[in-house]
RNA sequence: GGGGCUGUAGCUCAAUUGGGAGAGCGCCUCCCUUGCACGGAGGAGGUCAGGGGUUCGAAUCCCCUCAGCUCCA
């Protein structure tokens, strides 16, 4: 805490993050570290976007909370207002500190904790205070009331700003309640009725208390919940504003110090020029916001997650640009964001590298994008140019002198263009609207390049009013909201897997997988298409839950299990296992025999074949990581994997390809460990402090509990993971482990493939097989085979080159008695005769060299190709003038054979089906000269 | 998940709307030449991403697969 200059207290942002953490613990809150930006086991969220998100299904009912007063800072992403970052309080990322309550304490709870942490610990003055609550929630007026907060500041609004929720179209929801900060008359609206919740700058949203106290289900029906819970949540950031006196986020000590680097990387004041000042501010947030998704895992990419990180990136880089600063700067603006939250996030920091490099590759290819848009733009721009000059060119007097300078590019055409508006008063209205159309780039085309090339629409007007003409952005929109209905429709036919089941009354299901591979169970929950039913009967698609489990459902990069359910008067082949909202494992399948029912009792049986091959590959995915940890060091980190049965897919991060001989290093090191038949130790329900203290390698971007199972192979160990994926007992179940190939997936990222035990063995023999096979047909030995090979190919590739040298001889030789074969058709020399020739260039080279013998005429060539009949037609083009055409002979002589052909006036090639036809086809060319 | 675009020589890209696979740069050989991307002659290098289909004939048209780029959700 530090006395600035007014004497007003400034408290750092970090001094304000501790005080609220400790305010609550104080008050029985447990202090929960922040979860990772990606949402852990919630596919229906991008990114986490508040506080309670981590403790969702503690709310829901679907787990049991490790206390009932949690408290957290957590590290939340938005995109939903990102075209308002840069103004006064709007961050895609932001710290959200948090409060909640699981059933404890309720709305008066809720209001005093934050009142006497507002102005006891923070000391902000009451004054300066304001409340805003839901309409009828005369509950929480009391209470406000009853601290001390006078009527008049306590404001009401509707269901837009004071009700929260459910999230989705279902769940949990409530009135909130709203703490604002009064900056005081002189800023903002200045109306005489302006309050909190007024649009403008006056009032700043501090804290909202959310009180949840209804489930809402899918027909909108409010039932009040039994124990209702509270989830308050304040942006770190603005409540460093507010006690820094700033009436920005940007003016504190967040921002600042990275602020005055963009400044001086672009050679600018801060605070002179507001567009500017704009632009640096979006620059700065989205280089501190980048860094911390990349930091949890997030990789660019086309859709999803790595599309809002695409998206947020390149936008920092058109900022970047508007303000001048030559690429790629981004990463450095990162280093300095990350730098300034490493104390509170040291992870961030410790892949400082990594998310640096990242960013500039990406920035790279972005620049590649503009640079092919760019080349794109060029033309359109020249051909809406052209139009202009056509549209002005038969105009009256100096409009239509200005279309022909146009029309022959005249530079700078910008110039002109204005020229043009200062004459466009002597034009009649439908003139007017024409060139006016002209001038203006149409918006199908600012859409496909921003559809098709990814190149910004800002940009593209920019470009254009360089050259003089604007750009039809009504047109773009239309086109953009034709694919969002075109999105928008092709995502509702989707179909939700058992949306019906109620999951909050059913138990989660027990996996008992990691120990057998099948097990006595009890069917919970029977749907189909997602409506629940009491049975299913032969034929139908279901999706089962049972309350135990031996199935894996697809996670951590191993595929699910597919194995048989069965029951007394029925059978189900599961084909596919996914994980429920909540822990709840769902089989998909199909009842093969019989039929099933809801509580009967069931054996659940996995194809332990097919399991225990994916644990081969599973096992050798973990000595695979450490033997590329080994041979090319400890920045190798796992980056995503795949588990099949038949292969292994391993991607991670390293920034070349690898040599042969790295990769024969790895592949030793693992076969050694299988060799080794090391043991394979699980540790379940480890605290993941000891299991990091061991030296457990976590997975990038992955969110894990408080306790984790550890996975060791070998003592001492030399591979130690966080896994909750299946494995074998011991390394030399592996057998063999065989690396197929080694790829890019992206700038500072490889992939292997890779097989182990049955497969390594399919593909060994495959090899010998193949190579078997060649070696037979070489006749040599496997020794010699690669010298005998090369020694044939050589031969062959010699061998062709004479035989096309002698028959270029043959065919000059064979000419004369061609020659002897020109007839004259009205004046014209016509050589239709029959050739030997192995190929169709051989055919076309007696044409030519006829051709230049014979100067002027008309000559048609047949032979057999292939055992067909075969044409090609020459005209010369002294003959073409006269409208003697070759393609169209060639076509009518092939007919005669029962084919078709065609070609250009000057050479045309045709072919037939019946060969003994060839003489009495060529024996039609005279006529057809005549004729044509 | 739904669209759009692209895939041709080592690299950057052409191929006139289905009819001889090309250019520039790079590489090799020779000639000329001490200056900046020297100049000249010759040459090697291609499963036109892969697989099916239509056709006398496909880099080109249709379908499928794969890979890359891009937008929307």
């Amino acid at each position: 805490m530090s006395i600035d200059l007014l004497g007003a207290i400034s408290l750092h942002s970090d001094e304000i993050r501790e005080l609220y953490l400790k305010y609550f613990e104080e008050n029985g809150h447990k202090i929960f570290p922040s979860s990772s930006l990606v949402p852990h086991g919630d596919p229906t969220l991008l990114l986490t976007a508040a506080g309670m998100v981590q403790f969702k299904p503690y709310f829901t009912g679907e787990a049991v909370p490790p206390a009932k007063r949690l408290t957290t800072c957590q590290k939340c992403f938005r995109t939903t207002d990102i075209e308002s970052v840069g103004d006064v309080s709007h961050l895609t990322f932001f710290e959200m500190l948090g409060n909640f309550s699981i059933g404890d304490y309720f709305k008066k709870g809720a209001i005093e904790f934050a009142w006497e942490f507002v102005t006891k610990r923070l000391n902000i003055p009451e004054e300066k205070l304001w409340i805003t609550i839901f309409l009828d929630d005369d509950e929480a007026f009391g209470h406000w009331r009853e601290i001390g907060v006078p009527a008049e500041r306590i404001v009401r609004h509707g269901e837009k700003d004071n009700y929260w929720g459910p999230a989705g179209d279902s769940g949990p929801c409530g009135p909130c309640s709203e703490i604002y900060y009064d900056y005081g008359m002189d800023i903002g609206c200045g109306e005489p009725d302006c309050k909190a919740g007024c649009d403008c700058d006056r009032f700043l949203e501090i804290w909202n208390l959310v009180f949840m106290q209804y489930n809402q289900d899918v027909n909108g029906n409010r039932i009040p919940l039994p124990k209702p819970n509270i989830d308050t949540g304040m942006g770190l950031e603005r409540m460093a504003a507010v006690m820094q006196d700033k009436l920005t986020c940007y003016d504190t000590d967040v921002f600042t110090t990275i602020i005055a680097k963009v400044a001086e990387m672009a050679g600018r004041k801060y605070g002179q020029d507001e567009k500017t000042d704009r632009a640096i501010r979006v620059v700065v947030e989205h280089a501190r916001s980048i860094s911390f998704l990349i930091g949890d895992g997030v990789m660019p990419g086309n859709d999803g997650r790595g599309y809002v990180l695409r998206r947020v990136l390149r936008r920092a880089a058109m900022f970047g640009k508007s303000l001048g600063i030559d690429s790629p700067f981004i990463s450095e603006v990162s280093g300095y964001a990350i730098d300034k939250m490493a104390a509170a996030y040291p992870d961030l920091a410790e892949r400082r590298a990594f998310i640096l490099n990242m960013i500039d590759s990406e920035e790279e290819k972005f620049s590649q994008t503009l640079s092919t848009g760019l080349n794109q733009l060029d033309g359109i721009i020249e051909q809406a140019l052209v139009n202009l000059g056509e549209t002005t060119k038969g105009m009256s007097g100096p409009i239509s002198e200005l279309g022909e300078a146009i029309c022959q590019k005249l530079n700078p055409t910008s110039a002109l263009i204005s020229q043009l508006h200062n004459c466009m008063s002597e034009l009649n209205s439908e003139q007017r609207e024409s060139i006016h159309q002209a001038l203006m780039i149409q918006g199908k085309e600012v859409f496909k390049l921003y559809d098709t090339f990814g190149f910004p629409r800002e940009l593209t007007a920019e470009v254009a009013a360089d050259a003089g003409l604007s750009v039809d952005i009504g047109g773009f929109e239309k086109e953009m909201d034709k694919q969002r209905t075109r999105a928008r429709a092709s995502q509702k036919s989707k179909e939700i897997v058992a949306s019906d089941v109620d999951y909050m009354s059913i138990a989660q299901t027990q996996f008992v997988g990691y120990d057998t591979y099948s097990s006595d169970s009890h069917i919970l929950s029977i749907s189909t298409d997602g409506n629940v039913q009491k049975s299913a009967t032969k034929g139908e698609q279901v999706a089962i839950i049972l309350d135990s489990t031996p199935f894996y459902a697809e996670k951590g990069g191993q595929v699910a299990d597919i194995g048989i359910i069965a029951g007394k008067e029925g059978k189900i082949v599961v084909e596919d296992v996914q994980w429920g909202k909540s822990a709840h494992v769902i089989h998909l399948g199909k009842v093969i025999e019989g039929s099933v029912s809801m509580g009967e009792p069931v054996t659940a049986q996995v194809h332990e074949q097919r399991r225990l091959d994916i644990e081969r590959n599973h096992t050798a995915t973990h000595l695979l990581h450490s033997a590329l940890r080994q041979v090319l060091g400890k920045h190798v980190h796992q980056t995503g994997s795949m588990v099949a049965p038949a292969r292994l897919r391993f991607d991670f991060s390293h920034n070349l390809a690898l040599t042969h001989d790295e990769l024969i290093a790895v592949q030793r090191y693992v076969n050694e460990q299988i060799r080794f038949d090391l043991d394979v130790h699980v540790y379940d329900d480890m605290p993941i402090a000891r299991a990091k203290a061991e030296g457990a390698i976590a997975l990038f971007g992955e969110k894990y509990g408080d306790s984790v199972r550890m996975l060791k192979v070998g003592d001492p160990a030399i591979s130690i993971e966080l896994c909750g994926g299946t494995h074998l007992d011991r390394t030399g179940q592996i057998g063999l482990c065989l690396i197929i190939s080694e790829s890019s997936v992206g700038a500072g990222m490889r992939r292997i493939e890779a097989v182990t035990g049955r497969g390594a063995e399919i593909l060994v023999e495959r090899r010998f097989a193949a190579l078997d096979g060649v070696t037979q047909t070489l006749g040599s030995s496997i020794e010699d085979a690669g010298d005998k090979l090369t020694a044939v190919l050589d031969e062959t590739s010699a061998l062709k080159k004479r035989l096309v040298q002698h028959e270029r001889e043959q065919n000059r030789k064979g000419l004369a008695d061609l020659i002897d074969n020109i007839v004259s058709v009205d004046g014209v020399s016509v050589l239709a005769a029959k050739v030997e020739a192995s190929n169709v260039d051989g055919m076309r080279q007696i044409g030519d060299m006829l051709k230049a013998r014979m100067g002027s005429g008309v000559i048609v060539l047949g032979a057999i190709l292939a055992d067909k009949p075969f044409f090609i037609a020459m005209v010369t083009p002294n003959l073409i003038e006269k409208g003697i055409h070759a393609g169209n002979i060639v076509k009518k002589v092939a007919a005669a054979t029962g084919g078709g052909g065609g070609g250009r006036p000057d050479m045309g090639q045709a072919g037939g089906k019946d060969k003994s036809k060839l003489d009495e086809a060529l024996a039609l060319v005279a006529g057809l000269v005549k004729k044509g």
